[in-house]
DNA sequence: TGGAAAACCGAGTAATAAACTAGGAATTAA
DNA sequence: TTAATTCCTAGTTTATTACTCGGTTTTCCA
């Protein structure tokens, strides 16, 4: 039940530029040599983020990327569901394309799966972007370049 | 962040053992019907269910599979662990085989899942084949044959 | 005692998804 | 005008999933 690039990778780029972003935006190229990642890919990637309205563009040189909202409005559910898709572990509990499956209501391994599904949603809903660069800031403050995330 | 059919049919297929198997065992065959799954590939999960001691078999005519624990001594988390390997959603914050990520001291997003990791777990560890089988005969208890799982 | 019913085993394959790569068009600051 | 950048679509490679196939071995039972 692993999480693709997808969700690791968007996580990374939107935590660095919840560091690296404060009024002024940055570019891609970036994003993807700090955090060490295709720069083809991750564009990809940040334009679903940009149509989930969670980054915003700036077009030309000297443009780039900037997050949409405040960090402490942007939550980790936000990113990994724009990106992965529900957070569900199996189709039948998908909030959204909640397949009719014709052994629902007899079906007992549902109550398995919704748990899971909501502990999840749980967990990743009440972490920040605040929250992780506040994280960011207690482990890298000593370092001149915060390249880890 | 989808389990793969594996963990989905090796849960359904332990219920049924729990519901139908009491003392005498089952024939593969039975299972994979009630269940609507391959039969030879279902043969390749309780290969590992028994590799991993919660299911027995005795072969030969008439032979077949039972669990080999009560079932209120096998929780979900044992049967999907088995199947699907360790449950985090990052390779990073794997129990047993964690890579040695170099940037591990100065990452963040590894809180997140470390989090995902341990919510699911709690979740998966804490329902017995037994809490299942009860949920069965509540919502099935009317039924003469009771398929679903 | 022979046949059928079952578990056991290993290899092969088709379909799908993941993880990129490639090549350019549009936009804009300097 | 040029270089830096975002934006867009399509193609490609690799890995994984979800099986299938063809047997061998074991054991009950008529």
């Amino acid at each position: 039940m692993r999480l693709s690039t997808k969700g690791r990778y968007g996580l990374k780029a939107m935590v660095d530029l919840a560091i690296h972003s404060q009024d002024k935006q940055i570019a891609l190229r970036h994003i993807a040599e700090r955090q060490d990642i295709s720069e083809h890919y991750l564009e990809q990637l940040i334009a679903v983020l940009r149509k989930s309205g969670l980054v915003k563009s700036v077009r030309g040189a000297q443009g780039g990327y900037s997050l949409a909202l405040p960090p402490d409005e942007i939550t980790v559910g936000d990113i990994l569901r724009a990106l992965e898709g529900s957070l569900a572990p199996v189709a039948c509990v998908d909030d959204e394309f909640a397949e009719n499956c014709a052994e629902w209501d007899y079906c007992v391994t549902k109550f398995v799966w919704q748990k899971i599904r909501d502990k999840v949603n749980e967990v990743v809903d009440s972490i920040t972007l605040q929250d992780l660069a506040e994280e960011h800031e207690k482990l890298n403050c000593d370092k001149e370049y915060m390249y880890y995330i």
